[in-house]
RNA sequence: GGCCCCAUCGUCUAGCCUGGUCUAGGACGCCAGGUUCUCAUCCUGGAAACCGGGGUUCGAAUCCCCGUGGGGUCACCA
């Protein structure tokens, strides 16, 4: 599992590690203290967010890249919004994605098991894990570092509205003169009465320093900080609570988060300070790593309410569009998705409905990405250059951006991780697929086509039948992703009379010059009828043959034929189109044209 | 608004820490050519950026300060 020495790559002081410098000045890297232990820790609340594949990306491949392990936790503590469903849907999508975690959950994934708990830390979903946050926060109850708070809903909202109305910004803090025996006995007769309370921690009266690995040392001054909730009524344990016990418990060395995070930090930082395991020690700081947001490439922030947004105005701009709503979803729940901006659709019906009035959903789901046809490599090589760089050039003096994921953890480091935000710049993503998938052999890229198909358009292999594979030759280098699949063959998947001859092709190129079009068509038709393979490739050499013949320009039999055959003089080469269409289409094709244009 | 973070082509970035080799390099996109039976692929070329102002220095994209701009965050969500 761990790698040899001299494959590591440099990593800072910092990081919780050695740096040695020897004679030479070559800077070499050394194990850290102990193993790194990375996390990924997502909310089931819906499918993997490409945010949150970036940032399980970077913390598996720093994994990796020491040998240590990579945990995946659930943290479901908001029983509201959490679900079993969301989180299956989460490991798939890593697992799709190839991310592959040693501690947490099990999964099977095309015949391999992923997760499990080798380390005996377990279990990985915070509602399971109850009864550890309690005994951790008796402690603090006793020490007088959390205290139970009885305010209401209400009452706290009154007081950040009224904090507002003065300009300032409301901060929760223990009250003056509090008694805290006394608050503990209040505490007791509400859990035997079953009446809600929370508790709270009690912060430092001190600033609090982050160390961060991308941004270096961030200093919290007190006064900004306020008590924050550990317990929320329903006995659950807050965000903050759960994920410091959890990342302690674990042996999280590196928290590897969004910049969304930094300003939760400093709580963080106050609780491993507070907290102590059963025998006295300490709980310790993680090596925290910070990094850049991803937003849309306009600059709007990147939301899962996107693809909802984007629905719901094409619903609310017509009245034919909303009608068609009405059926799909149903009134009552279509009014409160209509009225409720925060609302999501479920999945199903929102693709059904975006199908129906032929709006383009933004991917912003990792689910997206697979729906839409990317392959998992190069949307991990193009996330992993948001926000990080290898920094290394290729033969040719070009920036070496094109790697796979094993690069990625033979090289991943924090220091090379940037600072400033980016945008998903959609174009560039493209492109890397579509080289992704030119560069794979034409079976590889068959059997991509194929597991596609199975899961997204089962109905193309079925109409295609044996020509399948000639398909896949033909739209290997014409799409970006494989949900474009249907366009360059769409000639191929209609009936033989329903070909369309678009008039200005056939005005241009069946009967304008000498020979017309016309004629040439009616030459080659008993040759392409008496060919005696119908490969593209054997087509293709009787088509050579036949304009070598007669010194015809190849595009004076190719663009005719293509008329022919799909209506307009665009497709993929001649001996696949041909092929495509097959001997009898052919035929039935070029005399449908002969006869339909003639008269033109 | 308070606090925190950030700032190189339209976008992602290299260079910045360890000032000079930067008339700032690459990628995507864009534009113009070329190869090819059309399309796509492929190849060649081009336009395109150091946010502003001070300072330090012989010298600043690189270091410091201020300004401006952008972002994050201010929950019994995570």
């Amino acid at each position: 599992m761990r790698r040899p020495a001299d494959r590591w790559g440099a990593i800072s002081g910092g990081e919780g590690s050695g740096t040695a410098q020897c004679q030479a000045g070559l800077t070499f890297r050394t194990m850290p203290d102990r193993p790194v232990v990375t996390r990924f820790a997502p909310s089931p609340t819906g499918h993997l967010h490409i945010g949150g594949a970036r940032t399980a990306l970077f913390c598996w491949a720093y994994a990796r890249h020491f040998g240590g392990h990579f945990v995946l936790r659930i943290e479901d503590t908001d029983q509201k919004r959490s679900s079993e469903e969301a989180a299956k849907g989460i490991l798939e999508d890593l697992a799709w994605l190839g991310i592959t975690w040693d501690d947490g959950p099990r999964l099977e994934h095309e015949g391999t098991l992923i997760g499990g708990d080798p380390r005996g830390v377990g279990p990985f979903y915070q509602a399971q894990r109850l009864e550890i946050y309690q005994a951790y926060l008796e402690r603090l109850l006793a020490a007088g570092r959390a205290y139970p708070a009885f305010e209401t809903g209400e009452e706290l909202e009154r007081l950040r509205a009224e904090a507002q109305a003065r300009k300032e910004t409301y901060r929760y803090r223990q009250a003056e003169g509090y008694d805290h025996a006394q608050s503990l006995a209040e505490m007791r007769r509400r859990e035997a009465a079953g009446e809600p309370y929370v508790v709270r921690f009690r912060m430092p009266d001190t600033a609090i320093h982050v160390i961060d690995s991308v941004l270096g040392d961030i200093r919290f001054d007190e006064e900004h900080t306020d008590d924050f909730v550990l317990r929320k009524a329903d006995g659950f344990p807050t965000y903050h609570f759960a994920v410091v016990i959890d990342d302690e418990l674990m042996g999280v060395t590196h928290v590897l988060r969004g910049q969304e995070h930094l300003n939760n930090t400093p709580r963080h930082v106050a609780l491993q300070q507070a907290l102590t395991h059963e025998d006295g020690s300490p709980f310790r700081t993680p090596v925290y790593a910070h990094l850049p947001l991803i937003f849309n490439a306009d600059g709007s922030k990147m939301s899962k309410r996107d693809k909802d947004k984007a629905v719901r105005k094409a619903v609310q701009a017509s009245p034919d569009a909303t009608a068609r709503a009405l059926a799909l979803a149903g009134k009552d729940a279509l009014d409160t998705w209509l009225a409720d901006k925060t609302r999501q659709l479920g999945t199903d019906s929102l693709l059904a409905l975006a199908g129906d009035l032929r709006v383009e959903l933004p991917e912003i789901d990792s689910e997206d990405f697979r729906r839409s046809g990317y392959l998992p490599g190069a949307l991990c090589n193009y996330l992993a250059l948001l926000g990080w760089n290898p920094g290394a050039k290729n033969d040719d003096g070009t920036d070496l951006e094109r790697f796979d994921t094993g690069f990625l953890c033979d090289h991943f480091s924090l220091e090379r991780i940037g600072k400033s935000n980016s945008r998903f710049d959609r174009d560039k993503l493209l492109a890397f697929n579509q080289a992704a998938l030119g560069a794979l052999t034409p079976d590889a890229f068959e059997r991509e086509l194929r597991t596609w198909c199975r899961r997204y358009d089962p109905g193309l292999p079925e109409t295609l039948g044996d020509r399948f594979k000639a398909a896949a030759r033909a739209i290997q280098p014409r799409v970006k992703v494989l949900s474009q699949c249907r366009e360059p063959i769409a000639f191929a998947l209609i009936a033989d009379d329903s070909v369309v001859f678009d008039e200005k092709s056939v005005a241009k190129v069946l009967h304008k010059g000498e020979p017309t079009g016309l004629a040439v068509l009616k030459e080659f038709r008993p040759i392409l009828g008496g060919l005696e393979s119908f490969e593209p490739e054997a087509i293709e050499l009787a088509v050579k043959a036949f304009c070598e013949a007669r010194s015809l320009g190849m595009g004076k039999l190719a663009q005719p034929v293509r008329v022919a055959l799909t209506g307009g003089t665009v497709s993929p080469g001649l001996g696949e189109t041909i092929a495509l269409v097959g001997r009898a289409g052919s035929l039935a094709r070029i005399d449908r044209c002969l006869l339909v244009c003639a008269a033109r």
